[in-house]
RNA sequence: GCCGCUAUCGUCUAGGGGACUAGGACGCCGCCCUCUCACGGCGGAAACCCGGGUUCGAAUCCCGGUAGCGGUACCA
């Protein structure tokens, strides 16, 4: 079995073109078969190196690898050119020089359902000539089979005037030459399969098995784009997402295997994916789903792996103490530092919750009292500190939450943090004490 | 317009003639846990596009309609 995974290298690498490159990966690795990558663009407008290393560097990310070196598509080859000249002398392509707009007059003529034929003019485009009878049947493992009558396909054209290929003819050489026994793409390349057969046939060559991805929607339905978020592999990974569980979200969005298993390693998933088993219908992109997946991934982490990750993913470097106390409670990578970030660059500043927590009903004379507690703890571990404030809690008689968010809102500036035992012993004693009085003198100058 | 593909909870899906009172997951709602926010636990609402046919029996097979998507380039 060989593979190929063809990207068009028209910028990042696009949600949907991810998870196509995932199945290619998936069908590869899980047959022990060789998957290739293929940079497709015949116009060579596209494939700037920015362009084709970013496609790079998503694959990296996603940890999907290809075998051999990259190769890059040309509209130009010597072989492309014998291929077509081949096709011509034998009679299964011609020149012609009819427009769009001949087509068009061709249709009106005839009728709309009816392929254009065109006249051998000697100079031109060239055409592929598609049979007068018949049908072509595209074998699709996931569709089963799509039939095109001959009668209602255009004769294709598949080189330019100045010599230069098109893509349904360039795809389907290329594939021979390379010997791809399968073709995984979005169903965007159905219409285009029976052209791209139709020279195979030409050619006498054998046909690769096709499987037609259903495609990606947004979650409106519409083209997944920028506005709805996340679009590209690079948006996923800067909005704090793991590579596994985008692997395994993508891997859902249109597969599904019978035992309807929801978290499913990427081991697991190479060895259970089955390409007849990708579902019909096109999927919409729910950023919600992945976020709750990608929590899961996160939580299931060891603290020092997740801490390097964070690391490198924020720039900032002793993490992991933080990490330990936060980890259950982020859905990314960019969750931390909203989180966390006031036990490394001092408490936010949220007035509102100052106002309602400490200058409000008597905060303030209870987090003098906690003040009092924590500086007599000893010694300053997350045990005697949730000691020392549980007694004033019993003391002053309040809910437990009356001193607590005080003390939250002291040392983290709001009302959302990690545990407060955990922080406040996290913190040190030096720099909670400061926190604290800092608050307090506040209180008193503001009378 | 023409050609092609598709149609199960809001979303992703399981199901492939009787096991369907249609299962799971996200999301949503309620309760529990609880120092905030989360996590977790328990429970709930929520779907077979419509119409014909085949069959003892249809979510499942067939036909038609409708809708969505894709293609219809001397783009990829």
């Amino acid at each position: 079995m060989k593979v190929r995974f063809a990207p068009s290298p028209t910028g990042a690498l696009h949600v949907g073109g991810a998870r196509t490159a995932l199945f290619n990966w998936l069908l590869a690795r899980g047959a022990g078969g060789e998957l290739v990558l293929r940079i497709e663009d015949t116009d060579h407008e596209r494939s700037t190196p920015e362009n084709v290393e970013q496609i790079f560097d998503a694959l990296r990310w996603l940890d999907l690898d290809w075998d051999g070196e990259p190769v890059f598509q040309s509209a130009r080859s010597e072989r492309h050119r014998e291929v077509l000249e081949r096709l011509l002398e034998q009679g299964h392509a011609y020149r012609s020089t009819a427009t769009a707009q001949d087509v068009r007059a061709y249709k009106e003529r005839h009728g709309a359902e009816r392929g254009f034929r065109g006249e051998d003019d000697g100079d031109g485009a060239v055409r592929l000539s598609v049979p007068a009878e018949g049908e072509t049947v595209v074998n699709d493992e996931i569709r089963g089979t799509a039939t095109f009558k001959h009668e209602h396909l255009d004769d294709p054209v598949i080189a330019r005037a100045d010599g230069s290929v098109l893509y349904n003819f360039a795809v389907a050489v290329d594939d021979l030459d390379a010997g791809i026994t399968h073709v995984v793409r979005g169903e965007d390349h159905l219409s285009n399969t029976p052209k791209q057969l139709l020279v195979l046939e030409a050619l006498g060559a054998p046909q690769p098995v096709y499987a037609h991805l259903p495609l990606l929607h947004g979650p409106d339905g519409s083209k997944l784009s920028k506005r709805h978020g996340a679009a590209s592999v690079q948006d996923l990974r800067d909005a704090g997402y793991l590579p596994e569980a985008v692997r395994n979200y993508l891997a859902l969005l249109g597969w599904g295997d019978e035992d309807d298993e929801t978290i499913i390693s990427t081991e697991d998933l190479v060895q259970r994916f089955r390409i007849d088993r990708v579902s019909r219908n096109p999927a919409r992109f729910d950023e919600r789903k992945l976020r709750w997946m990608n929590g899961r991934y996160l939580r299931s982490l060891d603290p020092a792996d997740l801490a390097r990750r964070l690391e490198a993913y924020s720039g900032r470097t002793g993490l992991e103490a933080a990490v330990s106390i936060a980890q259950d409670k982020l859905q990314t990578l960019a969750d931390f530092w909203p989180l966390c970030g006031f036990l490394f660059d001092g408490p936010a500043q949220d007035a509102e919750a100052y106002q309602r927590v400490i200058a409000a009903d008597g905060g303030g004379d209870r987090l003098a009292a906690a003040r009092a507690a924590l500086e007599a703890a000893q010694p300053w571990e997350e045990e005697q500190v949730e000691a020392a404030l549980r007694e004033v809690v019993e003391r002053l008689g309040v809910k437990p939450k009356e001193v607590f968010q005080p003390v939250r809102v002291a040392i983290a500036g709001t009302t959302v943090s990690p545990g407060i035992f955990e922080s406040v012993a996290l913190l040190g004693r030096e720099e909670t004490l400061s926190r604290i009085d800092a608050a307090l003198g506040n209180l008193r100058s503001s009378g």
